[in-house]
DNA sequence: GGCCATGCCGCAAACGGTTACAGACACGCG
DNA sequence: CGCGTGTCTGTAACCGTTTGCGGCATGGCC
């Protein structure tokens, strides 16, 4: 205790010009607590055992040394790193990019890293895959968003001991979060068919781009269901898709409206290609909500503006979904995987009216 | 080359069923291959002094074997971490996600990870600082996207070793990507005074929230000098600053749009607070671009959708434009840090016109 | 034929932590 | 007083790469 003062009398660390020059490392600081490596590096990092005069001491030195562990010494040392790897198709996507933001929140939170890739294709799937598994110690697990993964290649990652949580897409071998994309198919489709539709459009995703088949396939068979409850089935002339720019929609859309006998609805897999109808309509002067109906999924921050009537789903929501069902999955203890389905909510606004009288 | 049939005869790796029990690693390739360590790393990372023969028969083998190089071990001897940290605001913004989609693919083509931090706040931002800096080998290099540091804390950080880029915000020491935010400003203020606008609304962002103070105020500053070479001097009653967020946006231009002398155009420091400005009147039934006009900054995806006429940065090229400073301070050789200044673009929609006659 | 340059390759020492194991010490109890 | 128990601490063996340096052929040249 008496040697105390030496180490620690400052409040800041002394500025000590490091210039890069010599980094200091474990071993100074415990040459200068007057104790040994193991027990610095137990006292960092809060672990029991340590005598709480002697943990003080240390943490005291840390400081005064200004002393920034090494990471990668750490990790390979412990195995572990720390660190989650995020895979979404675009980044720049307003529901990625949600999802991003939240899952990052609580895992920072939680004091993990987030490494984020695009993986746009399938070329980059498998690349992502190969350089994420456990074996390379890049990250501790793995979240997909809206990236699938063939249950093969799931249970094979888990098997190397590969840990990840799916978001948008359900395997059992993994843990994920969905939604009901039938449910939301049907309801977009019964609300167009409550008001009077009869020829609905469907903008479909791009089985090319997208790397996640099953989320537009979902949704049309809630399209197709809607139609058959009613005693209906959908021209599939009505049916085309695109990637989910709003621009391509746009074109899409146009094409599709000059036909000769245009839709009078349109329900589009996602907000952003809804935009992209709307302006399509706008470049045909069709009114929205009058001439054209419009339904898009999604609830994006723009929708409201444009009184775009769509079928909600908690994003953000979704985001600490995983981030608990990761947190859990990092604990020793093995569960089996969760799967944990989140609602969806139609919500009402200018762009759907009765089919107008042509 | 006799043994070369030995190794690496099938087509694709067998399957091993390792089941996580003993991980490949680089002796085990060396003894498969009989040569060494160093021959093995050296062949793997194609690095000279390494006869092709030799090359390709450990190429073969480590096929062969699936081996993938532990991470952290790498890093730690090679002092080197192939990761770039960024940290933006909020990693949902429109702003950001581009921004970070656009540097991700380059990063990742140059073979870099990319980190993400949400950094919103002061603490936040000097955690980030703290974290990242060389000694923690967490990253090579970092990226601060509208996240400001102040000059002394900017050459403490390259002082001791860091390298960092700033996007939005010019400081001495780093290299930066920016643009002219007083001609932003000025341009938008014109345009409106063309238009016969004299009660112009300044919708600023909180110095609050934003790490970036720089932004809002050279904006404003043109903002002020566009009315000072018209000879006219801005109502200060008719400025108001929120987060950029359109939700506080809308509350804000609502409540100034209610004031007994309302402005009659709005000049808004993000197209999302313009997205903002634009409820609030609909609310009020006051129409855009007659009862009130509107400009905003970005050129948003949506911004078209909905005819806001804007200021146009180019995102996505500022993102790649950080991405070469980056890989240029990356090599070894050391350069000054450069300052890049993209153009903006004033683009004209259907949110401005002159104003209505009360 | 000797000598030097050159190209490949291996040995072994880092890199900077973590942690199993064992030692030291104090204490309480029979 | 001996012994078990429990708490704190140190020793040293890893963790899995990278890389400086030296060795050994080989080939060309004088």
């Amino acid at each position: 205790m008496a040697d105390l003062g030496e180490a620690s009398l400052a409040g800041r660390p002394v500025a000590q010009a490091a210039g890069a020059g010599s980094p200091v490392r474990i071993g100074d600081v415990a040459r200068a607590a007057e104790v040994s490596t193991a027990t610095v590096s137990r006292a960092l990092r809060g672990l029991p055992h340590v005598a709480t005069e002697t943990r003080q001491r240390v943490l005291a030195v840390a400081a005064e040394l200004d002393y920034r562990p090494n990471l990668p010494a750490a990790r390979l040392a412990a195995g572990t790193t720390n660190t989650i790897a995020v895979a979404v198709p675009d980044p720049a996507a307003w529901f990625n990019a949600t999802m991003v933001g939240a899952l990052g929140r609580e895992m920072t939170a939680a004091g993990y890293d987030l490494l984020l890739s695009g993986v746009a294709n399938l070329d980059e799937r498998q690349r992502f895959i190969e350089l994420n598994g456990v074996r390379s110690g890049r990250s501790d697990a793995v979240v997909l968003v809206d990236v699938a993964l063939d249950e093969a290649a799931a249970e094979a990652f888990v098997a190397q001991g590969g840990r990840a949580v799916s978001v948008g897409f359900r395997t059992k071998a993994l843990s994920s979060v969905t939604i009901d994309n039938v449910a939301v198919g049907s309801d977009a489709t019964q609300l167009l068919l409550r008001h009077g539709h009869r020829r609905i459009g469907l903008l479909s995703l791009d089985s090319g781009d997208s790397l996640n088949f099953s989320i537009p396939a979902h949704r049309a068979q809630g399209y197709e269901q809607a139609h058959a409850e009613a005693g209906l089935t959908p021209d599939p002339a009505l049916r085309v898709s695109t990637s989910n720019s709003w621009a391509e929609a746009r074109r899409a859309a146009h094409a599709l409206l000059q036909s000769a006998e245009r839709p009078s609805a349109m329900f589009a897999m996602c907000d952003e290609q809804a935009f992209g109808i709307m302006l399509a309509a706008r470049d045909l002067e069709l009114c929205i909500g009058e001439d054209l109906s419009v339904v898009g999924v999604d609830d994006h921050d723009q929708s409201r503006l444009v009184g775009l009537t769509t079928v909600r789903q908690h994003v953000a929501r979704q985001g600490t979904v995983a981030a608990e069902l990761l947190l859990r999955m990092l604990q020793p203890s093995v569960e089996p995987p969760q799967h944990v389905q989140l609602d969806t909510e139609l919500i009402i606004r200018d762009s759907v009216g009765p089919p107008s009288v042509d």
